[in-house]
Parts: C-alpha cells; structure tokens; sequence
DNA sequence: GCTTGACATTGACGCAACGTAAACCTTTAC
DNA sequence: GTAAAGGTTTACGTTGCGTCAATGTCAAGC
C-alpha cells in the first residue's frame, strides 16, 4: 500500500521536489521505487514524513532532524539547543529593531538624511513643475525662496518641529477627533503660529502666516507622498489639512 | 591620498574579501587601481564604507544598501520597510518559540523523555550520596521511595503538574511579588494542596504535606540545577523556596 | 641581485533548503 | 493515437561572504 510522490506531498502539505531533495539527503527515503523509476511511499514514510515537517516548522534543519529521528541525541536536549538559538536570534532581532528605530528617529530628528530629502521637495527643480501645477507658481516661487534660504542648521530645526507637531496631529486624528473641533483648532493655532514665526515665509515674522500660504501647505502634506507619511498617512495628512483649512478661514 | 585594501578594512572593522565582494556587486568601487591591479581606496569611499557597515548592521540586504546609498529610495521609507519585515521576523520567532516550548512541555508531560530525566534526579543512585548529603539520608529515602512508586503515567502527571504550578511561579516572580505576600502565599498553597493529594508522598493523601518534606522541597528547587530551570533559574527558585517556607511556617 | 615574507590579484567552490526550468520518458484519459 | 498530466534526472540560482588555490608584487635584509 503505497502512494506516488505527487500524492504524500499533497497529503502532507509539502511539494514533491522537497521529497526529492529529503531522498537525496538521506532524510526520507522511498518505501519504494518502481521499475520506472518512480519514487512511492508507504504509510509509515508518510508518518517520518509528518514528524520532519513538524520539527522543520519548529526551525530545525535537515542534521538536526535526522538526528532527532534517528534517536541519535536525546529529543529534549535537541530542542533545548535548538530553543536557545531561537532566543539569541530573537534578542539579536530586539537590538536591530531598537537601531533601526533609533536610526530612523536621529532622521526625523534632523541629521540630515532627511533634510536632504525635504531638499528635494523644495529646492530641487526636479519637482518644480509638478509642484507650480499643484500650487501655483507664486506658491512654489515663495515655498522655495524661503526653504533655500535657511541654513542647513535651519532646515533641521525646522524638521525636527515639524515631526513634533506631527505627532500631536496623528494622535488627534488616530483618537478620532473632528478637523473644526477644539483640539484639532488649538493644533491648527501652534501650527500656524509656528509658520508665521519663521523669517523669510509667506507672512513669517509676523507671527502670523499668509492665508494662502497656510492653507496651500496643508493641501501639499496630503498631496505629497513623502510629506503625507509624516502624518501617518493620506488620511492623517487629510485631518491636518482640513483643520488648518477651517482654522484659516476663521482666523487667518 | 588614498589607502590599501587591507588598511581600509582593518580602518573600518572588516575585511579585504568583504571590500573585493562590494566592487564585484558594484556597491563600493575602489578610488584608484593601481597599474598592477591593486585596489585604492581614499577617505570618500571609506565614509561611504562606514554608511554600508551602519546599514548592514542594521540588518539590510546588498541591494536595499545600494538603494538607500545612491538615494534611489527614500531613505526613510526603506528604513520603515526593513523594520516592519524585522518586525514580522521577530514574530516568527516568537511563534516558533512558544511552539517549541510546548512541544518539550507536552514531551515532558507524557513522552518518557523528560520523566527519565527526573527519574535520573530521584531514582538514580548517581546523585544518591549527594542528594543524602544535601537533605539528610530519610528525606532522600522518602524522596525516592515515592517517587519510585509511582507509574511512568503517574511520573508523567507529576511531571506536567509541576510544570503548570511553575510557570504561574515564574510570573509571580517576575512581577515582583513579595515571597510573603497573597499572590505567592495563594501559589504556595496550590502547591501545598497539589502535594498533599498525592499517595505515597510524606503526608501525602491527607490533603496536606508534611512540613519537613515541603520545605525541604523548597530547597531543592533552589540547591538542584535541574529544578532551578524549571522555575526561571536560581533567583525564580528562591522566590518559591522562600514563599514555601513562609507558607509552611503559618500553615503546617 | 636574490631571497623571503607579507600582501595583492583573480577565479571558484561551499553553504541551506529547496525553487525553478530544461529536456525527456510514462501513464492516463479521451 | 495523441495530448495532458505527472514522473524522472541534471543543474543553475539564491545570500554574503569564508576559504582555499595558484600566482603576481613589493619592501626589506643579506
């Protein structure tokens, strides 16, 4: 009683190039091999053929399963091994999560990298007619003039502001709360406050910035990609945009 | 002014065959080559070095490297990519883990392996005149002799008992409980009860162990490596021989 | 000028566990 | 009879280098 390759790999969920390849390691030979050359497998096969995917599913590779079936070390101490390597891979997996999130932090942060970026989107002309459609010429003429004119110490201060503001705007939205609402308002308020505090933008200095300028950077968080992301997204970007518009048109 | 292969790499912490692999897949080409073939490399390509070396310890790939350095992606957006799949890494192990841990419990719990284990702690003369000298030749004797009347089931019932009391220790321990106080004082009786029902035991069957014995218990999972384990080490142990003796002090 | 030792070069294999053709034969179904 | 389905073996691709192997080059000492 014995079934063809294709068969115990449907069987046991696996495929039949994987049987192959466990014939050719010596891990699970055929029960069976036909004048034909075919390979088939018998009950028993099928069920060394559950336990090694089960251990396989359990991380351990082809020597350590062989020695696990063939009794040749104690199960429990295999496993045990085997456990403790799962762990330091894990803790090793910890630490390089930890640096990349604070890789990615010491960015938003300002040290450059990202600055660079933002450089794209505003002093570079690569972007330019995209941006003179979407804003218009003066618009883009102005959000150029002031961005190319800050220092790079400038430019990082202003990304690390800006990062902090968005934190708050995505924890509004993320808690659901209305663009015309109180908080979102009072967020709209610090936001523009902010803008209007930078010398050299449309209304900066002033402490209070130009109206269309205000308005149109809100469109841009949700028509820019890269500046979306910095809100958690097109529908956070969206939440920001429209509070500040409503602040704008109350205030501004 | 620039350096050789081999000097670059001790300069950056890695080697010659890592610099030659990085100009074959066209991720870092030397400065200069020499007449004679010999790679160059100046202070630009060591900075540059130095980012590669950053990235790859934070776990990125040959091509997201190269795609991160030549600015192709954004930066950030790699970074957010690389992390959710560590993320999704780390959660595999995770599963794996827990996977593996109740395979070795249920393996304990009724698969001989572990139980012959345990019985090398008990039933073996080999550790006899240390266990003797440790708890005293009657605490030894009635160590044993309970142990060595139950049935390889009833072994492995024990076996698997102790494991659950142990794993609500370990947490208890963890929280930063107090030996003394209701949450251990609580697990402590678990244990008293759980003892006290099994035949054969000092006191055992009358609901209640015997003092000595329960106590000396304690000590031994404090003293033996192998019980030490499984209460999350020396430190766990401690916790449930201190929260015993309390516990016996009162109540038995 | 020669030897020696350290350092360089370019291949090319090895690893883990199969996936994925390529080229070709068998069995099954219509 | 022929085509579809399934079988075979052979062998390359994958990831990031480690590790020979065979050989050329350079600075230093005799």
């Amino acid at each position: 009683m014995d079934w063809s390759i294709q068969h115990i790999a449907r069987l046991a969920g696996t495929t039949s190039r994987t049987l192959r390849h466990y014939g050719d390691v010596g891990l699970l030979q055929p029960s069976r091999i036909g004048g034909n050359g075919y390979r088939y497998y018998d009950e028993h096969a099928l069920a060394r053929l559950q336990r090694i995917l089960m251990l396989r599913d359990l991380g351990l590779g082809i020597p350590a399963i062989a020695g696990v079936l063939d009794g040749q070390r104690d199960n429990a101490e295999a496993l045990l091994g085997h456990l403790h390597w799962l762990r330091e891979e894990k803790n090793r997996l910890d630490r390089q999560i930890a640096s990349v999130e604070t890789t990615i932090l010491k960015m938003e942060g300002g040290e450059q990298l990202m600055a660079e970026e933002m450089l794209d989107g505003f002093d570079n002309t690569q972007y330019k007619d995209e941006v003179e459609e979407r804003w218009g010429k003066q618009a883009y003429a102005d959000g150029n003039r002031w961005w190319a004119a800050m220092t790079a110490g400038e430019k990082d201060e202003w990304m690390l502001r800006q990062k902090q503001l968005a934190s708050d705007w995505i924890a509004a939205a993320a808690a659901g709360e209305d663009p015309t609402g109180q908080v979102a308002q009072a967020l709209a308020k610090r936001h523009a406050n902010w803008l209007g505090s930078i010398p050299g933008t449309p209304g900066g200095g002033t402490g209070t910035p130009a109206k269309a300028y205000f308005v149109g950077l809100g469109e841009m968080y949700v028509a820019d990609d890269r500046f979306a992301a910095n809100y958690g997204g097109t529908d956070g970007a969206a939440f920001v945009r429209d509070a500040m518009k409503a602040y704008a048109e109350k205030y501004l």
